[in-house]
Formats: C-alpha cells, sequence, structure tokens
DNA sequence: ATGAAAGCGCTAACAT
DNA sequence: ATGTTAGCGCTTTCAT
C-alpha cells in the first residue's frame, strides 16, 4: 500500500481510503489508484485489516462428532446444508471456517481458535449439549444453531417444524390401515423428541393407545442404526410400519428388514425424515418428511449477521411437508 | 497482554515469551505467568499474532460445484474426505476454511479470500480445471489435491491407485462370467478415465474387444446419473454388468434397472467404487472399489504441512482393493 | 479533498 | 533471564 501510495503520490490514507470507495475522495484520485492497483495486482493484506478492524469476516460451523461411532451426526443432510451455508455465507462476504468437535470437548471449545477467531458460530444439530451451548451463547458470541426449539434456550435456533413432521408422518401411515407403528429415533435428541411428539398426537387423534415397546433409540450413524434394527427383528419385535428419524436410518431399515425376509412396503410400511437427495432412488424410494436445507441455510445466516449488527434475531420454525413415494405403500 | 504483565511484575516481552513456552525464561516465571493467565482467563489475541507472524493457521479446502447440476462433484464421499481432513488439520494445529466455488469462478479463485487468506490450499478432485490448478500452484501456494496423478501437472496429487481399481472392478465381474460390461462414468475427468484405462485393460488380458458404445459419461451427481442410464435403457442397451465410477452412480443405475424390471446381480452384475458407508446397506449390497479416505486426509495434510515448511512434496497413489457384496453376484 | 500520525496486540532482534 | 524497542499493514482521528 506503501507503494501505491508512492506510485500515486499521495499518502497512505488516500489509498486506504480510495480502495474502501471512501467519498471523502474525489472519484477522480478514487479511479486512478484503483487503476493502479489492478495493473500492479495489488492484494490488500487482509490479515492487517482484520487486526486492525477486529473484525475476522469469517462464520465457524461447527460438526459435532459422536465419540462412540466417530461419525457425523447426520451425514448426507449435514453435507447439504454444508453447502447452503457455503453459498449462503460466501453471498455475505463471510468465509466458512469448519470445525470438527468430539462432543466430549465442547466444554472447552470457547478456548478454540474457532470460538475466538470467528466473528460468529453456527451449530449444525445441539445433539445434547444444550447446557454448553447456553453457556457459548451467554458469553455473547452471536451464534444459531439448526435444530430443535427449545424452552429454555439462550440462543436463536432454525429449525424444521419436528413436531409436525412426526405427526404427518404417522398420519399418514394410519390412514393407510397401518395400526402397530414402531418409532426409530434416539428421543434424548430435542429433533427426534419432537418428532416423536408429533407421532403421539397422530396416535391419540386416531384414538390408538401408545405402546412404548414400539419406541427405539436407533443412532443416527446408518451402520449403528442397522445393527440396532437387526436386534429388534432378532427380538421378534412385531410391527406393519415405521416411522424414523432420518432417511439413512430408513435404508438402514430396509436393508436389516430385508435379512429377515420382510418386505417394504408389503408387510412394513417406512417413512424417512430430510428428503436427501437418495431418497429418491433407494429401493423401493422412501416416503418422508423434507426438510428445506437450502432455505434453512439461508435464515440461519441472516439471523447470524442481525446478531453480529447488534440486532435480536428470534427462533425460526420452517414449513415442511410429506413427499409421498412407494415405501410407505400409498400406491 | 499488557496487564498480564502488569500483574506478574515483568515485561509484555516476557509474558509473550512465557506464553509460547520459551526456554529462556525460567521456569518459575513460566509458571507464575501461566497460572496467572488461567486465573484472569486470558486468551491471546489470535488476529495480532497472525498478523504478526503473517501465517494465518487456516488452509482452505475447496468444493468445486457444477454450474449446471448446482451439486457437489461427489457428496457422502467429499463428506467423510471433510471430515478426515479437519481431523488431521485439527490435530497438526490448523484450522479449515471451506470454499465452495463454482467451476466457472475458478480463473479469479487466486484473488478470493480463501485463497489469500490461508497458508495452504486442497482441492477435493481437479474436475476438468487442471489449466487452472497448475496456474495456482505456479504461484508458489503450498497446494495439494486429491485426483488423479496427471503427466503435467504442477501440483502434488494424492489419490486412489484409480487404473488398479478400475481392473480389478472389472476383472471381478469377468472372472463371474460376465462379458458385455458397460463403464458408467465422465472419462473427460480424470480419475474416471484413470478407471476407464484400468478397465480397458482387464478386457484386453481376456483377450475381448473394447466396444467404445459400451462406455457413457454418466455424471458423478446422482439425480443426474439415474435420469441418463434410464436413457440408456430406453434406447435398448444390452449389457450383463457395469463398472460404476462412484458408488452413487450404481446406486442410481439399481434403480434405474428396476423401473425396466431388471435384477441386479440377476440380469445385470455391478461394481462401483468409494466403498461410502452406504455401499453396504443398499439393496443389493454394492461390491464395490474402496479408496481409503482415512488414510488419504492424512497424507494429503502431512503434504501439504511438507510444503508449508518449504520441504518438497511427491505425489502419492494409494493402494486400493476391492471389496464383494451381492451386487455382482458371486455369491 | 488530502496528509500526518497514532495505534491495534503481538513477536523478536538487540541490549543488558 | 529479562527489558527495550521497533514494526508488521492497515484504518481513522485530527489537522490542514
Amino acid at each position: 500500500m506503501d507503494e501505491l501510495a508512492k506510485l500515486a503520490n499521495v499518502s497512505v490514507s488516500t489509498v486506504s481510503r480510495a480502495l474502501a470507495g471512501s467519498t471523502l475522495i474525489s472519484t477522480k484520485t478514487r479511479e486512478r489508484i484503483a487503476k493502479l492497483a489492478e495493473e500492479h495486482n495489488f492484494q490488500l493484506n487482509e490479515k492487517a485489516r482484520n487486526f486492525r478492524l477486529k473484525k475476522t469476516n469469517m462464520i465457524a460451523v461447527v460438526m459435532m462428532v459422536d465419540i462412540k461411532s466417530g461419525q457425523h451426526i447426520s451425514d448426507m443432510f449435514f453435507l447439504q446444508m454444508l453447502g447452503s451455508l457455503a453459498d449462503a455465507l460466501t453471498a455475505q462476504g463471510y468465509d466458512l471456517l469448519l470445525t470438527h468437535i468430539a462432543i466430549e470437548d465442547m466444554p472447552t471449545i470457547d478456548r478454540s481458535r474457532a470460538f475466538r477467531q470467528t466473528d460468529g458460530i453456527i451449530f449444525i444439530g445441539q445433539g445434547n449439549q444444550q447446557e454448553h451451548l447456553n453457556r457459548l451463547a451467554d458469553l455473547g458470541k452471536p451464534m444459531v444453531v439448526w435444530g430443535a426449539e427449545l424452552e429454555n434456550s439462550h440462543y436463536c435456533t432454525v429449525g424444521t417444524n419436528n413436531e409436525l413432521g412426526g405427526y404427518l408422518a404417522t398420519k399418514h401411515l394410519l390412514n393407510l390401515g397401518r395400526e402397530r407403528i414402531a418409532f426409530f429415533g434416539d428421543i434424548n435428541f430435542p429433533e427426534p423428541q419432537q418428532r416423536y411428539s408429533g407421532y403421539c398426537r397422530a396416535l391419540q387423534e386416531k384414538g390408538l393407545p401408545i405402546d412404548k415397546s414400539l419406541q427405539h433409540n436407533v443412532p443416527f450413524d446408518m451402520t449403528h442404526a442397522n445393527t440396532e434394527i437387526h436386534d429388534l427383528m432378532q427380538q421378534g419385535l412385531k410391527f406393519d410400519a415405521a416411522v424414523c428419524s432420518s432417511d439413512l436410518i430408513a435404508i438402514a431399515a430396509i436393508d436389516a428388514f430385508n435379512s429377515y425376509g420382510v418386505k417394504v412396503p408389503d408387510d412394513i410400511a417406512l417413512v424417512g425424515f430430510d428428503d436427501i437427495a437418495l431418497a429418491a432412488l433407494t429401493q423401493p424410494p422412501l416416503t418422508t418428511v423434507k426438510q428445506n436445507i437450502t432455505q434453512g441455510g439461508h435464515v440461519i445466516v441472516r439471523k447470524l449477521l442481525a446478531q453480529i449488527n447488534g440486532d435480536p434475531a428470534s427462533d425460526t420454525i420452517l414449513k415442511t411437508e410429506l413427499v409421498v413415494r412407494r415405501s410407505s405403500g400409498a400406491w
């Protein structure tokens, strides 16, 4: 910048202002400097700028990783969300710092570079870490969490209407004449829990009892989910339909059922959750509750930037709908 | 840090050195300062540090996005790789800056913050952008590309033995008595191209002719792949096996085949590529060429850090193997 | 409309 | 073993 100033026969301040597009500088000088910068391929030093402005123009996105499985909370869904966030952030001039954190390390996340070196932080999924997330939010860091809206959370959440999703899925199966409907999803986690609430509401509305033996805490990781559902079949669990807390769980279920000669949808009708691209191409294709990922990513970024600008940000619950394909036996 | 210095009755330099663990400082003082820092919850200002050291401790990971489809080059595989890279980088004290770039923007990537604000850059997949990648490498930026090793590339590549993978897949099918083997993968891209070479070698070894009508430039995006394979079936392409350039293409193929009443593996035997977690749970489960993603991520990071430290980094071709499951009809 | 000068928080060469 | 000092490249207040 110093060199540019010499070349243009002005001071560094003028160059700085010109490059920043300040109206204090005459249009002529501004253009002259812009041209020189271009010619000499001058690149502003971002590190110095960030340092001076105490900004980073970076947002951390945290993927929590399960200790046991070593797997991401929600594979393909997560990737699509990441793409959507990357797009939305780029459009706003922010970069995306991706952080891979084991759940066990959550207590010390506020000391991590990812936390300190960014202007805001996004969590995709809150796991069962509400307490830690509350603590972080109390530190005053701009923060948005994708997932279920919770009663006593101190942070801004954006998520699908999980309760409605669970309700729609279950009602769909009930309308098709299924009566013993299993629920596969870990209700110790907020999102599956809300989906389970919707499941219960649909049953109650129909005057059916809630049979707790039909709910199973199947994990999100598809390999482990598969093992778990195998075990259930082994134990002789009887049911004619299942609501799954993710599409990958549904896929894991189809495989487990096949091992026991149980056909989807004839013997067991299935509904998934997410509507990832894969859902349309499984055998059979999945009836599933759609989460609007693109919209979700954009809303998350909007809420986060609002906070960075000092504005309050309210929770958002996105609309959802059922996508009917063959796995539920509707046709 | 100024405050800490006052509290400890030493100079800032002493604090700086103590916190950096310099042996110049007596153990006693060092411990005293460490304790004070802890007590007062002192956090070193990374922005200032990075500025001063002209380092960022950040590595950019670029995901190229296809203009046409708006889809990532290779969904699930990509996510697993991302996780592996995030782990390896974190272990080395680096953060991961994720960049989502449309292929059309490759010409200007060297002006992006992602490029200028990081100590190194990783590309997952080189698409057909070899020229641009060469140009970037010539700029002297530490850089590693996951993908095929190419004759005239100026950059360091790490990748699977694609040729061998294609060979193993094809030979496996030939050994099972299949003779009209299709190849699904876009050979305008280096990796599918090398896999196709292996395919050709296996056929030639067996004394069979290369029938170009059996090779089709099916895209990586599974939805588009599905459409494409539908078309091929419609056109009445006759074959009894297929080597697919990714597991997702294989899954898309199974769905397309099912629409025409064609059964896998009875009517058509199938081999995929990647061995993503999903491959074991599709219907039928996929025989596939395994890419060792975890190892790949670690090697990429090692090669990149070598470059950052000024050492030369050579290309690496990782071992690969065939994982046999039901889709190839071996049992 | 432009320039001079201070300073962001840290590190490191140089001095003691 | 510790302190003094300069300076990284930029923005911005204050002066002109």
